[in-house]
DNA sequence: TTTCGCCAAATTGTATACAATCAGGCGTTC
DNA sequence: GAACGCCTGATTGTATACAATTTGGCGAAA
């Protein structure tokens, strides 16, 4: 038996987050403790803890005596992600553009190379992949750790309410995240604020045409 | 045995949170699992969920294998904390203007009045709960769910820090949550984002300068 | 046929029991 | 006398067992 060193409530919140946001399980779908307890081949407790946790950071809805499930996000409750996600990417990349940290800056301009190669060809999976890694990284950039936790819940939430999203955007997105990364070298805050708002209402704006094209063709 | 409709796990974090904000229990303060379990009489398995979720609202610190204890909030922590809130009291602030819904309104200026009377005399924890019960309210007025989950750990967290916090401000207080209020009600986005993001930074200051007194002193 | 109520299966909520790990004290050695 | 290591008590991590509640279906009565 190996000692695996990180607590099997954190293995498990880990990996049905992971579903969760690669689209493995859908929203509504339920999620029974017994049945998570023997695919991790854990008891039940850590799935508790695990379902709990992912609860608060708003990914799973738990009714009492009813159980847990895939959270459904409304479409207001979507808006009023993306109203407070907008005005806090904004503060984020107005403090990341003051700090300009080179370091995380080099990591941010690496990503942000692979991502412009990749928006032509990946896969959806592959651009996800390299959308999370460059806002997690422009996160970081902002050194506020109060704000990047609360970014980090806000963003899994926007990505699960817009996850039947289809087309992906990609040539506008890191056109976008390179003008972003621009500002943050050049430490001009005013201008990272705008742009990185101004990144979450279009990506928004997008979704939201997507959506409705696709009703129309329903 | 009566049927308590909540579940324990929810009585146990609610008390243990209270304990907390009224400075019960202090800072650094172990939080032992079984004793916690003897106090309220149940066993440890809903002890340890309301420690995990208070945990993720930041007002607990769980490190493996050594268990939990109140939290610590640093300096700069405190300072992060303040940011983000100041950005978004102004956000809240300015959507309660926007909505200024009359219901919400007139029980906020209800809360005003008996906030106005108590300024002078009553006690400091007479105080700090018609200061929660203002706050509360206005974020209820904004009306975006996301939003006031986001203020109310942010608020909680605050009120930690600055828990040691001797002074209490209450005039001064007062005075600006009228003036927040007015602009509310006048739908006067502006001023009450303005007004609200300067409140924090007034109290924020005061308590700084109040700590450095304090530091002085000792 | 429809509706009401009861029953059983499934599932969650809680308690207890056991295993793993950590902190601090005591003795031993240099 | 000091430092190191072991050992023991305390505490958390996990598993299992039991109680309570909900859901859906089946049958009986109108």
């Amino acid at each position: 038996m190996p000692h695996d060193r990180a607590s099997l409530a954190k293995i498990a919140s880990d990996r049905i987050r992971g579903q969760i946001l690669d689209g493995k399980l859908r929203p509504g779908e339920r999620l029974v403790e017994d049945r998570l307890s023997v695919e991790f081949g854990v008891s039940r407790v850590p799935v508790r803890e695990a379902l709990r946790l992912l609860s608060v950071e708003g990914l799973v809805r738990i009714e009492p005596r009813r159980g847990a499930s895939v959270a459904n996000v409304s479409a207001e409750t979507a808006d009023e992600l993306v109203e407070v996600r907008t005005l806090l990417e904004g503060l984020n990349a107005r403090l990341a553009a003051r700090r300009h940290d080179p370091a995380i800056v080099a990591r941010l301009s690496d990503t942000l190379a692979r991502g412009n190669a990749a928006a032509g060809s990946a896969s959806a999976e592959e651009l996800a992949s390299l959308n999370r890694e460059f806002h997690s990284l422009l996160v970081e950039a902002s050194r506020n750790s109060v704000l990047s936790e609360i970014m980090r819940t806000l963003r899994e939430r926007t990505a699960l309410a817009f996850s039947l999203n289809g087309k992906t955007r990609a040539r506008e997105d890191w056109k976008e995240h390179s003008a972003i990364l621009a500002a943050v070298i050049e430490g001009d805050e005013e201008m990272a604020a705008l742009l990185a708002m101004r990144h979450v209402q279009n990506a928004a704006a997008a979704f939201a045409k997507s959506a409705a094209a696709a009703n129309e063709a329903a």
